[in-house]
DNA sequence: TGTACATCAGTGAACGCGCGTTCACTGATGTAC
DNA sequence: TGTACATCAGTGAACGCGCGTTCACTGATGTAC
């Protein structure tokens, strides 16, 4: 049967969107063409009518993916002055609740390690996305009177993306917590985001 | 045809040590029986007399890893007074060299991302090798006057987990190698093992 | 010391399963006349 | 306005492949007598 003009990329949209959470939740491999189709209503054999491949396909999620979540943090920290943004911005990464919603998370956490065994797409998807987010986070960063912004922007986003990774790994609970918790009181207080820091700044 | 007696043990170290570098490289889902076995010079249908099952035999492929790098770690600082040690192990993990050497690296570089996927046994071995880690660095950070060593331990293994993952996932050349100097120093100076702060303690 | 039997690491074919991909087909809608 | 044909998103069976696992079998060595 035909359909609406407007029909098939309505579906391409809610295939790319159902598999941007099927992606961070089982990873590359474990995801299946079928399953996504299954979960669209569809059934497999359709899907080629608007991927070329599964490999594509994943390329493209990764990409939907660090759209959304660029406009997620744009959204979160609008309006806000760099530094509040910023400390905004690492409260929210660096927390119980990113780790904990695997489907919801960035892909940075949810993918780091399976990085260097994907397709060359993917891994190109993958480092666009990371420049991207590294330059948004230099942009603040370089308000707070550090040289090299994107130098140190890499680094944190590594740091963050680690804590997140290693704080969904280990299983006493505690120890994920406090994992946390110290990174993001540490890298505040590198960038001069922690309370006392900020009410020196407040003081002069 | 029956072998001597200390010959299945050796085959069995021998498909481990094989498998330890595989898992590193491949990742445990690329990992695939039949090529282990190959590597060994055997069929793959002796596996079985090895190891339960691919889980078990991923399971404890994982804690030999854990137990060379802990060997290795030992060995690398061995005599060195605990700063000292601190230093040259942070110098020797955040660096070029552990990210262009997958196969040989720390496992949780090369599987953080991968573990919420994976089965109970090899998360249990996985959890256990990291707390191990963290109980070694603990130690080391506990002479360096922070409180809390263990919590400070782990967001150390984090950060510096996260930069050589992401280090390795970067295309950009330049910025995983920046990445990679900015880990390393900000993490040095966090612990006051930076050259500024090691001179300042000099002076004293 | 010699003989009969048991053991068991390793062989290689086979099984079942899930998966990515292909393909002939469907049929409602758009287009041409 | 009505009719004939083209289009193409989606269907569902099928294919080929790799993989984990099973299993009957092998045959050199260890053990029992």
């Amino acid at each position: 049967m035909r359909y609406s003009e407007a029909h098939k990329q309505e579906t391409h949209q809610r295939l790319l969107n159902l598999a941007a959470k099927a992606l961070r939740e089982k990873g590359p491999d474990h995801l299946s063409v079928a399953d996504v189709m299954k979960s669209a209503g569809l059934t497999h054999g359709g899907f080629y009518a608007h991927f070329k491949s599964k490999d594509a396909f994943l390329a493209e999620t990764l990409q939907t993916i660090f759209d959304q979540a660029s406009e997620r943090m744009r959204r979160m920290v609008d309006g806000m002055p760099p530094r509040h943004a910023l400390a905004t911005y690492i409260d929210f990464y660096v927390s119980p609740a990113h780790r904990d919603g695997l489907a919801r998370g960035c892909p940075v956490v949810a993918l780091n390690s399976d990085l260097p065994r994907q397709s060359k797409q993917f891994r190109a998807a993958f480092d666009a996305g990371v420049q991207r987010m590294v330059r948004f986070l230099a942009a603040w960063v370089a308000t707070t009177s550090a040289e090299e912004p994107e130098k140190l922007a890499a680094s944190l986003l590594s740091a963050m993306a680690g804590a997140v990774a290693l704080s969904r790994a280990v299983s006493d609970r505690k120890l994920s917590d406090d994992l946390l918790e110290a990174t993001r009181s540490g890298i505040k207080a590198r960038l001069g985001l922690d309370d006392a820091a900020l009410s020196r700044a407040a003081r002069q």
